[in-house]
DNA sequence: TTTTTTTCTAAACGTCCGTTTAGTTACTAG
DNA sequence: CTAGTAACTAAACGGACGTTTAGAAAAAAA
């Protein structure tokens, strides 16, 4: 054997992740990413393969990231009350990191979806069937909605996260709030 | 005097916006909008002064573009029924010019927020608070709300309009119905 | 200590970006 | 018809990008 890996994998890639975050894909650079993970192009290339592998692997990072979120919201018994408490529990992790950068998947869907990178795409669609398999979940604990206003308000949900990831970017926590509250109003 | 230019430049920068509108403004590059354009970059250069000069005028190509919409909403007199409307408007005339890619100044919102050029910050806030102005006074028809409930629901159908976006690139014309209807569903 | 093996550093790679420039073409004015 | 001027073409610019490579440093095994 020889010398050892001077830094976590792990460790970095939360760092580039949150560079991803903030910048998107395109507007991040080798050498940014260099220097916010403190290690050399190189070490970065025989990681991860390349840019785009790194960018797969925080994505993929990002996903364990939410997981409490995700998992929280999963064992969830309370129906649309589950949905919304995962809307608040979205925000509020998005700014504990002091960052205000709405949800990286809402972020990489906006940038990608003229894009025919079909890895990244298979990652965002993923995330987002998953989320749309438990909001149907969730919705479907309440008795009286029937199976189509369902899927309507399914679909409704998934597009208010988009508005969502755009209010945590510039908005209030106030004017958030309110935007959840008068998204989870017509359920 | 010599010779006359061989391009109307309103023609051009429509094209040019159209590229903007598809791919964004990063994405977009000065050999794509040479071929879109049909003309040479020195043209694009003194005509427009550079890449960026280029965009802000595409950018206010696309208001006078949508200025018919736009006119059609201020001059409504039924309250929250004519938002609606011109949430209906805005996708038609996306969908007429056959490709799905939202709104050009939301996209651009979504590929700017983090970024720090003030032209076409300025350019967008403007247009987003015209809109906001809009809806407001819209809102306002209606007695019954007072203005307390009127800012919230004015901030939520303007941040309403990133999942519009959202959806007028991926989703079906059904599935974007149904958020349309779920949106204004209590207002 | 010496050898071996892997990580690390730093410089260079080719490519594409937005932009500029030199030289040619074509139209207008006299 | 000629001279002058503006629009055109095409090639090249410097710089930044993602990526690769050659050589130095360092740690484990002998």
């Amino acid at each position: 054997m020889a010398r050892k890996k001077q830094y976590n994998e792990d460790d970095v890639v939360e760092k580039a992740m949150n560079l991803f975050w903030k910048n998107g894909y395109e507007a991040t650079s080798m050498q940014m990413l260099e220097k916010e993970m403190g290690i050399n192009k190189f070490s970065i290339y025989s990681s991860f393969g390349n840019k785009h592998g790194l960018f797969l692997k925080s994505l993929k990072h990002y996903k364990t990231k939410v997981s409490t979120t995700l998992l929280k919201f999963k064992n969830g018994t309370n129906g649309v009350e589950d949905i919304k408490q995962f809307f608040y529990d979205t925000i509020s992790s998005n700014f504990k990191l002091g960052n205000q950068k709405g949800c990286l998947v809402t972020n990489t869907y906006n940038e990608f979806s003229e894009n025919e990178d079909q890895l990244i795409k298979e990652e965002m669609t993923s995330f987002m069937g998953n989320l749309k398999a438990l909001i149907i979940e969730k919705l479907q604990m309440d008795p009286s909605k029937d199976e189509a206003s369902i899927m309507k308000q399914a679909n409704y949900l998934l597009l208010a996260k988009h508005g969502l990831a755009a209010a945590a970017r510039v908005n209030t926590t106030e004017e958030i709030e309110d935007y959840i509250e008068m998204t989870f109003k017509n359920l």
